[in-house]
DNA sequence: CCCAAGGAGTGCACTGAGTGCCATGCGTAC
DNA sequence: GTACGCATGGCACTCAGTGCACTCCTTGGG
């Protein structure tokens, strides 16, 4: 039974890293010796008593830490979770909705951005291992509330704003998804900011309100748009947005 | 130690309720005798032990019919899932896709509608349950991924296919459940059918491909649309839908 | 310098979900 | 009648998660 030299993975702490280290070292060990085990024989395969016995510390203080085993895989989401409700909040109120929200999204893709390595690995893992996947769905499900329910104060004197707002998180977190999983297949390769804003930018081709207008640029009050009828809606919403002036 | 007289809901069996009965009663005995302790009790306080004593049958013989103690809770959605996965392949393939998607999603408000009560008491302890609450999400899952497959395979030749199927799947799910928790929270009262046709023309205004020109009349073969250009662009859409003569 | 208080870490025993294995009983085919 | 398959039941086991009590170790106050 050894114990851990050290983190393998640049972890993230649960304060900001300062000038000094974070407060729990354990939590972090505790998060390395996991996926070591997890990595060598698999997340059903390794117990939490192995994973005490790697990281060198007693089986009760994992779950101070940790309140399940599933825990341990997504360290992070709880700090990220509420960044983004912080941030969500942080508006004054006359921001564009869908595009607030296309913001908060990207503060997710930026923590997985952070720890490359660390978010293929994870990736591997919950594609493998159904409870971790249903795991994950409950954290995202999170996000989509937090979303949500930015989106329905917003949309308060909207007729179906509640409607609305849910189908635009949903569509939101499909989108972020979307991008983020291709973006981590590729290994962590590709660019993954592009990538999102590909996916975020046709969500509000579809939902956006008005794009923003470059500055100093005086917006017509009317706009004509022809199309072939037959032409599927989706193609005529891209013209729609081309004839705006908006990429 | 009682058995139960008969089930206590109209629970569907696993077959379809045809002339005879279906085939297993000791899983609808299960579902009744959980269903009675979890609403008498809640689910965290009653054990697998407490619904095999109620129901009369051995322990083992639970974990015969459900894989886990959550599954008890949704004992017809697997069957929902088959039939909505064999209606996305059977159609030949020349339908609209969204309209088509949306059209399975209605199979599930259907299944829901089919028991009212029962699944206004399933909605009241999911929303009390967290750890139904993250069972029922992976069920939501599985709806999704079939739509965005059906979709994916509809778009293979689009750009951004993959993109796209995934955020209209998601949108057609956030849009259902957005009409089907309206339903429940009002007991079953309301028109489940309406609800969740407006609720689902909203992501057909922004998604929609070319609506169904009726029978008979010609389409028009440019169309023109004049808009205020600070109008939100759904409101556009619904414009356009509008002219296109779809309701 | 001593002691009290509190928090972090730990050991222990316990509950309850889920699994593997085998015995039992029952009906059917040969 | 016997053999086979199948549904069920019983038993023992693993492992996640919890409540409780105990030990340090630090801090602060007299």
């Amino acid at each position: 039974m050894r114990t851990l030299p050290g983190a393998t993975f640049p972890l993230m702490s649960s304060e900001k890293a300062g000038a000094g280290t974070g407060k729990p070292p354990m939590r972090d060990a505790l998060v390395a010796a996991a996926f070591q085990l997890f990595l060598e024989r698999g997340y059903e395969q390794t117990t939490i008593d192995d994973i005490v016995a790697l990281a060198g510390v007693g089986r009760r203080s994992f779950f101070r830490y940790f309140p399940s085993k599933e825990d341990v895989v997504f360290p992070d989401h709880e700090r990220c979770l509420a960044d983004m409700t912080a941030f969500l909040a942080a508006g004054s109120g006359d921001e564009e909705p869908v595009r607030r929200v296309c913001d908060a999204a990207r503060l997710v893709l930026r923590m997985y951005a952070e720890n490359p390595t660390f978010s293929v690995q994870r990736y591997r893992l919950t594609k493998q291992v159904p409870g971790l996947r249903a795991y994950e769905l409950s954290v995202v499900w999170r996000y989509e509330r937090a979303l949500a329910e930015y989106l329905r104060r917003r949309f308060a004197a909207r007729r179906d704003g509640t409607l609305q707002a849910d189908v635009i998180a949903a569509a939101v977190v499909a989108a972020h998804n979307n991008a983020l999983r291709s973006w981590l297949r590729s290994d962590g390769q590709d660019d993954a900011g592009a990538t999102v804003d590909h996916a975020l930018a046709y969500v509000q081709s579809a939902f956006g309100g008005t794009p923003v207008p470059p500055a100093g640029e005086q917006p017509e009050d009317v706009v004509v748009v022809v199309s072939r009828r037959d032409a599927p809606l989706w193609r005529v919403v891209q013209e729609i947005e081309a004839t705006l002036g908006r990429g």
